[in-house]
Parts: structure tokens; sequence; C-alpha cells
RNA sequence: GGCCCCAUCGUCUAGUGGUUAGGACACCGGCCUCUCACGUCGGGAACGCGGGUUCGACUCCCGCUGGGGUCACCA
């Protein structure tokens, strides 16, 4: 049997990291059994679902490199293009009486569910409905032809129903707490449950992979795989992914999408990488190519508690895949991150690549990468006023004008051995140690007291920039001193 | 409340009856050093509790406690 499996997202929003987790599983599976991963969307939710959403969410796959055999654009993955085939299935399961009519009233229900609440039982629907007679002919609810009742489906009331869960093992379920849910609306439309397993029926799903919310869901659903005829499917349940307080990962906890990890400069192999290890794990190893992923995925290695999203790491895993693209790869994918920032970007890629490799082991994303490399990018740059007031002091300035002089007056390479040399004679001149003249030089290059090494720094910004740099920080402290 | 699931350092986890309980992130300290990083060396840090089973339990069983999921004409 060829390995099928599917992610079903909603467009109703960005994809969410504890979501796009379990597709990622799904996926895993999928290539490692070299078997078919279908991309449903799961539509139904006219009133949330956008056009954006969707682009947003195939992008953020691709990005991450989860491609699918089938799926979008193919009309045929939409759920909503499927109605037909569900209202079907619902007429076919009432005149085998396997589902029922049931006339009870949204409002009256409520009512019941808070009754039992308040009394402390189980609120589920008390088939009220079920068993009494309707024809056989019986048309499908249509509120507007005042045909104003839902369509249920009769759960067997005995026995119990288990689900081998490939991660959480055997759960078995007494038939009689499964509840006799909605299939069809008033309104006529079908819902979730009953699309969702005619979907993964229709398109011969094998193995189910999804978060483990869903669990609930799992018993009644093989009931309507049943009923409607269908082998059920192999289950996987992902445990949830928490936010740093142990609850649900939401909004709440900062940046949870996809799109802003890959907005902030993330690379797909780190995100990847984490979202795998998060829940999963092959013995020490923490560095996963997606090769090596897809070779030793497995549900058993899967663990069964939920596992708390722990961004530090993400950060950390990212900052490891940086340090892996060369200087050249990461000037351009750096350029974005610039543009974004309304800063120009250099028609020199040489000299960008140059100024990359000096701030690559200091930035763990581009967008860091990008912020870091501003002393670079612009002349306008506003010093730091407590880097000034401890460094840029007056018997600094007679130092700082004739290094400027000296790097002026350098000929040829202008390296950063030749720097160094300069450094070295100035130094010698004033009797300063190289702390005492690095740091001012720093504030006036780049405007803080933090930046890769000097003679690098002076090196990409070039004789002339540098120059002119330590000329306005000599001017800077004349001046202040002439008002003083 | 009913049903279901879960339980090793702060976090992600390894571990499948006998280990000084391992790794990673984070944290702390040393070294390197023109700042910050990187790197490197070292350190602290965990088996929720109580019963069994066993010569021996982190590992197996039961209970407790704690945490979570779910109970819609949402998906």
């Amino acid at each position: 049997m060829t390995v099928r499996s599917r992610f079903a997202p909603s467009p109703t929003g960005s994809l969410h990291i504890g979501n796009v987790r379990s597709g990622l599983f799904a996926w895993l599976f999928a290539r490692h059994h070299g078997g078919a991963f279908i991309l449903r969307i799961d539509d139904t939710d006219r009133e949330r679902s956008t056009e954006q959403s969707l682009q947003e969410i195939l992008t953020d796959l691709q990005w991450l490199g989860m491609d699918w055999d089938e799926g979008p654009p193919d009309r045929k993955y939409f759920q909503t293009s499927r109605v037909e085939r569900h209202r079907e299935a619902a007429l076919q399961l009432l005149r085998e009486r396997k589902a029922y009519p049931c006339y009870c009233s949204a409002e009256e229900l409520e009512a019941k569910r808070k009754a039992a609440e308040r009394e402390h039982r189980r609120p589920m629907y008390d088939r009220t409905c079920r068993g009494k007679e309707f024809p056989a002919d019986l048309e499908l609810p249509d509120k507007s032809k005042g045909r104003n009742y839902t369509i249920r489906f009769a759960m067997p009331t005995e026995g119990e129903t288990a689900v081998d869960d490939l991660v959480k093992g055997r759960m078995v379920f007494n038939n009689s707490d499964l509840d006799d849910l909605i299939i069809i609306r008033s309104d006529g439309s079908p819902v979730y449950n009953l699309a969702s397993v005619l979907d993964d029926a229709d398109f011969q799903i094998t193995h189910i992979v999804r978060g483990d919310d869903h669990v609930p869901n799992t018993p009644r659903q093989i009931q309507m795989f049943l009923a409607l005829g269908f082998a059920p499917p192999a289950f996987a349940h992902m445990p949830q992914v928490l936010g740093p307080d142990g609850s649900p990962l939401s909004k709440r906890h900062g940046a949870t999408s996809v799109v802003a990890y890959r907005e902030s400069g993330y690379f797909p192999e780190a995100m990847l990488n984490y979202l795998a290890r998060l829940g999963w794990s092959h013995g020490d190893q923490e560095i996963f190519c997606k090769d090596e992923l897809i070779e030793y995925f497995g549900f058993a290695a899967c663990g069964k508690s939920a596992g708390v999203f722990n961004a530090e790491k993400l950060l950390w895993l990212n900052f490891h895949y940086l340090k892996q693209h060369t200087a050249a790869e990461l000037a351009q994918q750096v350029k974005p991150f610039i543009a974004k920032r309304g800063w120009p970007i250099p028609g020199d890629d040489a000299w960008l690549e140059g100024a990359v490799a000096t701030l690559r082991e200091r930035a763990k994303t581009l967008n860091e990468l990008a912020e870091f490399a501003s002393f670079y990018l612009r002349d306008d740059i506003e010093p730091e006023a407590k880097a000034v007031a401890k460094f840029l002091k007056p018997d600094i300035s007679e130092p700082l004008k004739t290094l400027a002089d000296e790097l002026s007056n350098v000929n040829g390479d202008f390296s950063e051995a030749a720097i160094q040399a300069v450094f070295e004679h100035v130094l010698a001149s004033f009797s300063l140690k190289l702390g005492q003249l690095a740091q001012p030089v720093r504030v006036a290059l780049t405007g803080g007291t933090v930046s890769p090494g000097i003679y690098e720094v002076i090196a990409v910004l070039g004789k002339q920039r540098t120059v002119a740099r330590l000329h306005a920080a000599v001017d800077r402290i004349r001046g202040a001193s002439a008002h003083a």
C-alpha cells in the first residue's frame, strides 16, 4: 500500500507554527515512505476564508520546501468545490437510516446544554429526534424553502471504537459516549466532520497526521468512515505546541506564524530543523538537513507529550544555518532586508560581500545582518550620545587627526595589514595602547561601541569614508570643547 | 463535570530493569581579545508523590497529584 498523507489547512489566517508542524510530519512521513503528500484546502468557513491567506500559506509551504503531489491550484482539492459530493453522501446516509433529521432548534439545544452543564451531566445531544419516523425520500434541509431542520449522524450506541494511534498508542472509546453529531446544517451545508471524512476517503488518504486536539473527533469519524462504507485510515496525532507559559501557542505569545519568521530573516532550513526536533528526535542529533529528516523520520520516535516552543533555540539553529552560507550568498539574501529598511542597496556585490563577511559571526538572522550593516551602508549615521561622551574626548582629537592623515597617505593596497601598520605607528608616537585608540575610532566610524574588528571596518569602509568620518569626529570634539 | 491524553534538568530531549541519568538551547565562570560577538575549556541544573512487582526500578503495574485536549448548525 502506498502511503498517502495530507495536510488540510484552513485559509482563515496565517500558517501557524503548531499547525505547520503537523503538516511537516505528514509530509516527512509521506516522503520517507516514497508516498504522496496531498494538500487540501479546508475552506468551508466562507466567512473567514480569504484568498490572501491562501496565497500566504502556499508561499510558506513552498518556502519550507514542503512540496505537494496533489492539491492547489487544482480546484478539486478545495473543500468548497465538493459540497455536492458531501450532500449526496448525507442523502445516502439518510436513505440507509444511518442519519436522521433533527428538528430541535438551536435555542432548545443551547438551553439543554446549559442545563446539563449546571447539573454536571455530560452536555451531549439527548437524541430527541432519533428514532422518529421520516419519509424515505426526505430532502436535505433548506431553511429558505421551509425545510428547517438539520441532519444528524446516528452514532452506534453500544460497543466501543478503538483507535490504534501511531503516536499515542491504542485508545478505546465507548460508543455510548459518542454524540449524534450534525452533518448537514439547516442551510443545507455540510459540516467539517462529514466533509473531512469524505475527502479523506475519496482522496484515498492512508494516514491522517494532525494535532492531538482532534483526538476526540477520531472515534466519531471512524464510525462515519464505516457507515459510508470505507475502511478508516491510520491515525497519528501529534502533541500540541505550547507557549512558554504552558498554554497552547497563540498570537499573544508573539511571533507564531511562519510568515513572521520568514520576514524576519530566518532560513527555511532552520525552521524545518527546529519544527522537526520539537516532539521528535533521533538520538542526540540536533542538526538535520532535509534529506536526513526524511530518511530518519518515523512516528515511533515522536514524543507523546506537548512541547514548549523555544524561540531561542530556533534562533540558535538559524545562526548555525547562517554560518553555513557563504558571504556571497548572504550578500544576495540580505538585500531585501536592506531594501525594507529604506537604505540604498550597494551596487558593488564584491564590496557588500566584504562587509557581510565582517558581520556574519555577529548576526543571527538576515534581518540582523542588515541592521548591523547600517554604518557601512549609510553615511548619515548619528553617533550614540553615551559613546561620544565616553570616548570622543579632547585629548584623543590629536591622535585621531594624525591617524586620519597617515591613513590618507597610505599608498597602494588599503589592506588590513597596511591599516594595522598605521595604527601601530600612531600608537607609538602618542604612547597609547590599542584599546585607547580603537574605541574612539570605532565610535567615529560606526557611531557605537560595538562593531567588527577595527581594521576590518576600516578596510571595508575604504580610505575616503574613513578619513571623512575621522575628521568629522575631530571637528565634533573641537566644537564641543569650544562651547565648553 | 464526562470522555481522552500526558508526566526525565528552566526548555527540547536520549534512555526501553543494573548508567557517575547522556546531548542540545538558555544560564554561570575561565581562556582568547581593540569593543561586541565567534571559538574554546569548565560548571550548576532533572527522573512529581505513594504503593506494589523484582535481587535490583527513571524504566513494568496500580493509585494520587499535577498539566493538557475536547464536549458547537467552527475547523
